[in-house]
DNA sequence: TATGAATGAGTTTTCATTCAT
DNA sequence: GATGAATGAAAACTCATTCAT
């Protein structure tokens, strides 16, 4: 079997395979011979193509990572207040969910828990995650008195944190009704909070001393 | 093995040998080997008592969750404001890191996602977190202008996801400086916005509405 | 299958098949699934009784080094003179060569060259070789001008070296009348030589002067 | 890779690696995978110049003794005596020693044996080195009374035997120092016989009746 | 000539589990 | 209650080899 199959190139059917099963069979089931069996092809050729199957699960988790910041880029222009931002993350979140990408995130994630290796490897991938949710609560924060106040940074890996968090628990029994009314919830918070906030509040002071050293 | 060791009766050694295998070893290296290896005991003794290593497992869970449990109540009665759950949370989550319990949990939580079986047995254990959690919130918001509005059990369900989420990311590179800028970030928002929130803000109307429907 | 087959317990089946593996298919030849089919039991049992393969194949070479020492060890009494070590010597390469002995040896000895851990265990499987062809030389050069002039460890380092080296060279071609050849000549030459080194030939000095320092 | 590199055509580079990858990993390292690697070359030319690994293995074995050879027949003709003999024996085998030919030579000899059809080919290859030595010999003895008494073919195969089986065992445990104290005690030994050997001892009779019928 | 891709059969090892005692 | 023995299935990975280009 030399000619390609329907599907491109070898190495990206292989990519395609690995998330594929990552996300129908988990990490733990995404054994060599399963990737093998989901995209028709031999078992070997993971390992003429990435080394050791780690390595494509790796490089799986940066294709997907890849692919969904675009979608995330795409749409940060959209945020200029709290209420955006609310709006919009729990429509991304909502979008990354039907498409199984959380899942896949959070299987490697938690994969890399035990094995050393992998573990900084995975945190690295999630960098480009952090910077962009610091973009997001930077334009929503815009204006209101959070700006300057509170640290972006430490947000942003609090909310990236939220995410995995909301993702590893609500899908253990498949019940999203919870994450969706937390999604609500904070959109119905900003949406009240966020005009307030825009106000003139000097008087609090800073609320980041300690936590920015 | 005929004569009891110390540490009592049989089926305590076994689960707090599963303990000890997952906080050391991981889930993954959580094999009936490993487990009786670590106890000092016979493999099929796992069997005889529990049936299964899942369940062993699952069974270890519900115990180091009980035990935490116990500290956790037995602090909530500090809680009387927003700074007191700031705080008191922030001091929990360290203790916890430090005795392993996180560890067990998100170990036996990650472990759990492609296990279709052990999922909601794993969500059921969670229930009671979450009911402390919710615990906590009504009286952390007692006398704010959240009481009554925001959601309590809704923002405790976020509160859990929020912890397992920390724990998850920052412990992949063992950096907890990240956790801890978070916790004292909400700390001092907590100390900011508490005397603020305590007023009277009747005019805002209800930021749940859509949320508990 | 938890009945004993016939041949006695466990581990010394699966030593047994080790050792037919060995002979018959080489080292390279003696996976675990070869052994296990050849003994006729599950190849994990290999894993439960000796943890490795490698350490399988070395019990299998202590094994077999013990037996043959026995045998070895029984006719050292015949030897009173140098016809007497070229002719038992012989005789017991011949019996080893026909029990497949040699063979075993020559086959762990060679298959550890490449593997650094195995080299040492297997050269100190070896060493009560050495001493026992000492021991052999040291009998057989008695009353001879060679006693005491020439070492007998070095000179049993050089025999078992020999011995070897026949085995292995001339068991490629599956022509046993070369190592036939030498032994007897051997023996011709000690018929000769034996009577003649008895008598005076103190003007000789040491022959060994520069090996023994 | 279209070019030539330095080294010259294709075939004697992928000998050329083929012997240094036996050298340094031994005769089971030598995959055609690490072979290729070694050499900087693909795989499949290996295949495509000598049809499969073995052949390439045995072609290396053949270019290896062809080059040794050459050295040692210079060196010949230093050979008068006894004394000579094993002077010349030693320099020689240190030399082999220092240039990885011996261990070449020893990994292809025993990763023969279970091999059937590698086997008779190896020794064809040794042959030449047991006319070498017949020759070596046959010149050592010249002038002493062994001359015409002791078979000089036989005597070569047990020689050559004798040097393989030094390199096998000493290697094992990288102690050169054993095959050193062999080589010095034949070298002395043959100092004291040499000179006596030489003189007039027609009484002996020969002592390889037997041995050459 | 030379290559990258591909394959099927193989390797060692570990697993959860069962069973007779 | 408790144990040592045993097993079938699966894991990750490597191999020699082939083939279209």
């Amino acid at each position: 079997m030399h000619d390609a199959r329907p599907g491109g190139p070898t190495k990206e059917r292989i990519l395609e395979a690995a998330l594929e099963t990552v996300k129908r069979e988990g990490f733990a089931g995404a054994s060599a011979r399963a990737v093998a069996r989901a995209g028709g092809f031999n078992q070997a050729l993971i390992y003429y193509y990435f080394g050791s199957l780690n390595e494509l699960l790796l490089a799986a988790l940066e294709e997907t990572s890849r692919r969904r910041l675009a979608s995330y880029r795409a749409r940060m222009d959209e945020i200029g207040s709290l209420e955006d931002l609310a709006r919009v993350g729990g429509e991304l979140y909502a979008e990354d969910l039907k498409e199984g990408h959380i899942a896949v995130l959070t299987e490697l994630l938690t994969a890399a828990l035990p094995n050393p290796e992998m573990g900084p490897r995975i945190v690295a991938s999630m960098q480009p995650w952090v910077e962009l949710a610091e973009d997001a609560i930077t334009r929503g924060m815009r204006g209101t008195i959070g700006e300057g106040l509170l640290p972006a940074r430490t947000l942003a890996h609090g909310l990236v944190a939220f995410y995995v968090g909301i993702e590893l628990l609500y899908h253990l029994d498949h019940d999203e009704t919870r994450a969706d009314e937390l999604f609500r919830m904070f959109a119905n918070l900003a949406s009240v909070a966020g005009p307030l906030l825009g106000g003139d509040l000097s008087g609090f002071g800073s609320a980041t001393e300690g936590a920015t050293e």
